[in-house]
DNA sequence: TTTTGGTTTAACCAATTGATTTAACTAATA
DNA sequence: TATTAGTTAAATCAATTGGTTAAACCAAAA
C-alpha cells in the first residue's frame, strides 16, 4: 500500500532526523533509529538499504532547509536597513524553532565538506553583488560596503545570527550564572544583530 | 623509566588530539590513535584505562587551550579599541594555528553540555562590567555599552572571531568558487572585525 | 477462498571495537 | 648474575553494530 508506504518512509525519516540531529552521523545509533520510530530495525534498511543511505537523505534535507532561508531576502521590496532587520528576524525566528540544525549540518560538513559542493553553488558574492547594486543604488551612497568587503561583511551577518545557536551549548552554561535566558537573549538578539549591522556599515 | 613513560604518555596525547579533534568523540577509533602513535593498542588501556578517560584529558586540555585566550585582554593597558583590536588580531591568530579546535568544542559541548560547567565557571559577566567601568570610566561615554547589553555584545564580538572557524569547512567551499582564500579572508578578518566592531559600538 | 504482492518482524551474521589477559621484554637493583 | 618492577605487544574476549535472511503477516485481486 502506497499510502502506508509513504507513512512509514516518513515515520522513519523524522525519527532519523532527530537521532541524526542529536548524535551526528557517527554517533548514531540504527537500532535507536527503530526504536523512535517504533519499528523492526530491519525496516530501516528495507526502507534506505544502509545507514550512509538514510543519512545522506536527512542530511540533504536539512541542508536544503538550512540554506534556503538564506536566499529570498532579496526577493523582497524594501529598503537596504530593513532588509537586514527581515534577515535577522527571519533567521533567527528559524534557528529558534530549529535550534540544533545549525551545529548538525556545520559539524557534519566540517567531518566532510565535499558533502555541501553541489548545494553552495548558489553561493555567488558575484551575482548578490550586482542585485545589491541593482535594488539599492540610490543608498549604497550611505554605506561602506564595496565588492571587496562583501564577503567579510556577509560572513558577519551569518556569524551573529547562527553562531549563538551552532554554540549553543557553550552559551547556554556561560548565561547560565547568570540567569540569563537564552531564549529571551535569541529574541533580543533579532534586534540588537540587526541595529549592530546597520550602525556598523553606515559611514 | 619515568623519562621515558613521560614520552610515551605524550606520544599518545598527542596521537589522541589529532585523531579526536578530527573525528570527535564517538567518530574516533582506539585502533587509529594506536597507529598513529606508533605503538600497540593496549598501551593506550595501560597509560588511559578507557577511551572516555583519554579523551577527557585531551578535552581538557583544549578546552583550556582554548577559554584560556580570552581572558588576558583586560590585562593589559590599553585603550578600549586597542583591547578590541587586541583580542581580534590574538584570537584569530591562534585560531589560525588550531584551525579544527573550535569546532571540536562547540560540537563535543553540543554533545555533552556539562562536560565544561567547571571550566566556565570563570565566565562573569558582572565581574567583567566592574573591570570595564574600572579600566574605562572616563572614556566610556563614548560608546554604547550597558550592563544590560554586555551578554549580546561579548558573545558579538566572540561570533565574528570564532565563527569562521568553526564552520571553516561551509566557508572554504563557498569561498572556493571565487577565488576567495580562507587565510587570506582570516587575516584580513582581524583588523575587519575589529574596526566593524568599534564602529558599531560607538555612539 | 486462494493467490499474490508488498510489508514487517524475529533471528541471525560478520565485522568492528573497546577492553582484557598473558606473556615477552627491558633496565635498574641486589 | 638473578631478581624485580615496570613497559610493551600478541592474542583474545565480549559486546556492539550495521546489515542480511527467511518466514510471518496482511490486504487486495482473482
Amino acid at each position: 500500500m502506497s499510502e502506508n508506504e509513504k507513512l512509514t518512509e516518513e515515520i522513519i525519516f523524522e525519527a532519523a532526523t532527530v537521532v541524526f540531529e542529536e548524535d551526528g552521523l557517527s554517533g548514531a545509533r540504527m537500532q535507536n533509529i527503530a526504536d523512535r520510530a517504533g519499528i523492526n530495525k530491519a525496516l530501516l534498511h528495507y526502507y534506505f538499504r544502509t545507514k550512509d543511505h538514510l543519512f545522506e537523505a536527512v542530511f540533504t534535507k536539512l541542508a536544503q532547509k538550512m540554506f534556503m532561508k538564506f536566499t529570498p531576502i532579496f526577493e523582497k521590496n524594501l529598503s537596504l536597513e530593513d532588509k537586514i532587520r527581515f534577515f535577522f528576524r527571519e533567521h533567527i525566528t528559524f534557528m529558534q524553532q530549529n535550534p540544533k540544525l545549525p551545529g548538525f549540518i556545520i559539524n557534519e560538513i566540517n567531518h566532510n565538506p565535499q558533502r555541501i559542493k553541489k548545494l553552495l553553488r548558489n553561493v555567488d558574492f558575484r551575482k548578490l553583488w550586482t542585485t545589491i547594486i541593482e535594488q539599492h543604488s540610490e543608498e549604497l551612497y550611505k554605506y561602506n560596503i564595496t565588492e571587496e568587503t562583501l564577503p567579510q561583511i556577509m560572513t558577519t551577518i551569518v556569524s551573529l545570527s547562527v553562531f549563538p545557536f551552532a554554540a549553543k551549548g557553550i552559551i547556554e552554561v556561560a548565561f547560565d550564572n547568570f540567569g540569563i535566558d537564552f531564549d529571551k537573549y535569541t529574541e533580543e538578539r533579532k534586534t540588537f544583530a540587526a541595529e549592530f549591522v546597520i550602525k556598523a556599515i553606515t559611514k
